[in-house]
DNA sequence: ACCCTGATGTCAGTTCGTGACATCACCTTA
DNA sequence: TAAGGTGATGTCACGAACTGACATCAGGGT
């Protein structure tokens, strides 16, 4: 027999997640997660770096994924393309656990420093598809800029996906977000022709 | 006379920088801080929310600047017009402060819990942004994406600015960045069409 | 002269997070 | 099967981050 239950890792995740609902993240102590788990304090701290840890899973599998995309998508797509498969090859890991995501954005939602937390995560994915971009022979900037779009349109289509009422598909919400992204740069050229209060002499496209 | 020295705050933002600089964010405490500033511990923490809010001062009008930028463009302006002129009139801010400006990213270069904080900082631009496009009669969704995607190219354009041998200006940078945007967008359509590996069946533009 | 206000100081206390060392079921290996 | 190594946990002590409550006192108004 085991000298200790299995899986103190998980127990700890559960117990952060039902108290930080029950009575807020500020409210709830690491002692007291722990004690719940049925370990110490200590041990709280040697599964996760800190309080706010133990909402993003590590195992997480999203920046594998997203990396494994970008890097065998076509060749002649274009960067914004590789972009949108990877992230719908990464959806899934959402769909499949919709129930838990949405109660843990619920926490997220209600707690700034873990919405801090929350970017740096995205952050850390931007820099994954960037990385990844580059690898795909993309000059540094492009790559880096075309990560953090793709990004900016994933935290909106997310969050549209997280509020749905209709609960669409997190698929389809990143294919329309970025449907709109597409709609939003599009008509610049023409317009910035016509504006008659240009202050750069360069709005128009290079 | 009075009975302290006055700018209390201001001179904990100077120790601030001082010490992180020399020393690191993390071997320095409050303490030392407010010793430097000739206060106590006590007052830094009626001055700054924590430790790491000290880098991000209060008196930031950038929020301002982008919200009044916005509203005052030109009605018939499409979204990411609007937003190019907004961060072209902020630049100024970080430009006649670049010393400053430069130093303060070096620490925040360093440290992972000043990137989660600058990160929020980001967001909440993003978060005026939108509310300012939201108040031109842009649709909410639309308001929120053009908004990131143009937080997020200021990113990029940002770091371009601060690492920059040549010491283009900031304006520069965020012209170019989002000319690489429209770029990146726009060839999205017939590429594809062409795309024959499709899984969606919608990749085109619906 | 009196009182009010606002910025600061003082102090006690909670919680976070970490280093150092102890324990002990389980596994390996001879 | 006995010896020893390993890894996950417990125990303890502590510094540093924050917070609430109350005290102080120059300056400004009445």
């Amino acid at each position: 027999m085991s000298r200790w239950e299995p899986d103190a890792r998980g127990r700890l995740e559960k117990a952060a997640l039902e108290l930080y609902n029950h009575q807020g993240f500020d409210a709830t102590t690491v002692a007291e997660i722990a004690t719940r788990a049925g370990v110490t304090e200590r041990t709280f701290y040697r599964h996760f770096a800190d309080k706010r840890e133990v909402l993003f899973p590590g195992d997480n599998p999203l920046a594998d994924i997203l990396a494994d995309a970008s890097a065998a998508a076509p060749v002649p797509l274009p960067p914004l393309e590789v972009i949108t498969r990877a992230l719908t090859e990464a959806a899934p890991v959402f769909e499949e656990r919709a129930d838990l995501v949405r109660q843990r954005q619920a926490v997220i939602a209600a707690n700034p420093e873990l919405q801090e937390r929350e970017l740096a995560k995205l952050a850390a994915f931007a820099s994954t598809l960037a990385h990844a971009l580059r690898e795909r022979g993309l000059e540094s900037i492009t790559a880096a800029l075309a990560a953090e779009i793709g990004i900016a349109a994933f935290k909106v289509a997310f969050e549209r996906w997280v509020n749905d009422p209709d609960r669409h598909s997190l698929v389809q919400h990143i294919r329309e977000t970025l449907d709109t992204a597409r709609h939003l740069i599009a008509p610049a050229e023409h317009v910035a022709a016509t504006d008659g209060l240009s202050f750069t002499g360069q709005e128009g496209v290079a």
